[in-house]
DNA sequence: CCGTATCCCCGAAGATACTG
DNA sequence: CAGTATCTTCGGGGATACGG
């Protein structure tokens, strides 16, 4: 049984940031928007310094906000993709122009992103 | 001497994160907005739940990445006032969208913000 | 390939008291 | 009024090993 421990949002800017801050959500929720699908082990090398455990458990988090949608093909070897839902490409022009700049104000750090 | 223990962002993305993410920055940001122009003791009161140290920890951050300025004045008793700089400004679309991304989806959740 | 299961650490955040 | 100064807590996140 997974512990959501998110105190209660006291507005609308709270509520938001508690879905989509943390220390990977909004790096998977923009790479999910640039390839459209990714399995679980692109998203793994995509997210550079992520482990298994936080992967899944910030996709299960994501999933349960209704930002991603988990889908399993039953084959051997497992095969599992993910996507953004309609709510999470709500997001997407917002996170676009967040990236922008940011982009504008790293400056010396010129390390390749997607 | 302030320790600045964010790791070196791997992406324009992670770098935006981790300057506007944390628990107080988005709506610090956002109550600036709205009120123009506010005191220490105002943001107090209005940032609901937030101690002073974290309230003033969290404002020399944002001072530091050139997001807000803190203008004192030598009176007695004192007066410090803090705005949003242009740079924190061009972020103001994207927390409004943000804002109301979460209030269409907060429901139950009607406390007020604001 | 796609995860779980443990154990552990550290830094963000809280509580409380005090000051120029 | 606008903060500091300490001490403490807590849970996000890390490391590592294993499993269907």
């Amino acid at each position: 049984m997974t512990k959501k421990l998110n105190s209660d949002p006291v507005c609308a800017v709270d509520y938001a940031f508690q879905r989509i801050g943390g220390k990977y959500k909004g790096r998977i929720i923009w790479y999910l928007h640039t390839y459209t699908v990714l399995r679980y082990g692109e998203l793994k090398r995509s997210i550079v310094g992520i482990t298994p455990k936080m992967l899944t458990q910030t996709l299960r988090e994501l999933e349960e906000d209704d930002l991603v949608i988990r889908r399993v093909y039953s084959e051997v070897p497992p095969k599992v993709e993910y996507t953004l839902t309609e709510s999470a490409k709500e997001l997407i022009p917002f996170i676009d122009h967040l990236r922008e700049w940011g982009d504008k104000r790293m400056g010396n750090y010129k390390i390749i992103c997607q």
